[in-house]
DNA sequence: CTTTAATCTACTAGTCCGATAGGGAAATAG
DNA sequence: CTATTTCCCTATCGGACTAGTAGATTAAAG
């Protein structure tokens, strides 16, 4: 299950795209837009930022934009940022591998072989899609 | 992530589907193979029993063993039992519907979207995998 | 009637999630 | 220079869940 952590993430991230100008948006307008506590969302827009997805500004007209082209982020970068592996196992996963301390073998381990598909499946669908083809 | 409730449960059964004849194995035993805390896999292989999949049978030369065949066993079934809803969202469910707090229109919500892409995969893939094909 | 092994209930330590509180620091307006 | 605005950062917290443990009970076999 996502957390609401990701969900939110991706709910700012996807208004921030469909911002018309560049312009800093404020994070108590995008929580009352997409109906998020604001301190909640602060500290989420704070990781995006260390992430370098998005840039902020101080004082009166700050807020938050994004930094790049929502047609050059991918959702498996967000999804890996906000949520962790997108693999089901640890074992499975690239970026957050881990071995398993019952499996002996991965290779001949039934679980390991069917989260490897969903895992392939579901990063494919994740990374062929932008945060522009999600954000419309 | 999947808990290891799900991980041990599933790789309990392919343990049962692998065995040659239909005698009941002990939980102890498989417990051992697989690396399992006696006392953790004992309440998963209750739950598989309760839900239909498993029998028992107490007393000396008893345990657990599988009631229907591998090959009707598809592994999206398993996976709610054991795991819960496939979706990565209690919006995007079928089984485990819940509407979100956040969210006034799913249709038009861009991570409903995108999610609702994940578990057409996921579930497609976990419901062409039986018990069966992924044991040997 | 003794041994074996599943059944069932209850409990617990630890972890994580979602959220909140509150002061600090920087930018801007006047 | 001062006040206001807005982001920055740390700390904290209740509740839920996970993984595992303990122990008493019930059923079957020999």
């Amino acid at each position: 299950m996502l957390s609401k952590k990701t969900k939110y993430g991706i709910k700012a991230l996807t208004f921030l795209a469909r911002q018309e100008n560049q312009m800093p948006v404020q994070i108590a307008e995008i929580a009352k837009s997409e109906h998020i506590s604001i301190k909640f969302l602060e500290s989420i827009l704070l990781l995006l930022r260390h992430s370098g997805f998005l840039g902020a500004k101080k004082g009166k007209g700050g807020g938050y934009y994004l930094i790049k082209d929502p047609k050059e982020i991918n959702m498996a970068h967000v999804y890996r940022i906000l949520e962790g592996p997108i693999a089901l196992l640890p074992c499975v996963s690239h970026n957050f591998y881990e071995k398993c301390d019952d499996c002996v073998d991965e290779v001949s381990c039934s679980v390991h072989r069917l989260m490897t598909e969903v895992r392939d499946n579901t990063l494919m669908i994740l990374e062929n899609n932008t945060l522009a083809d999600i954000s419309f």
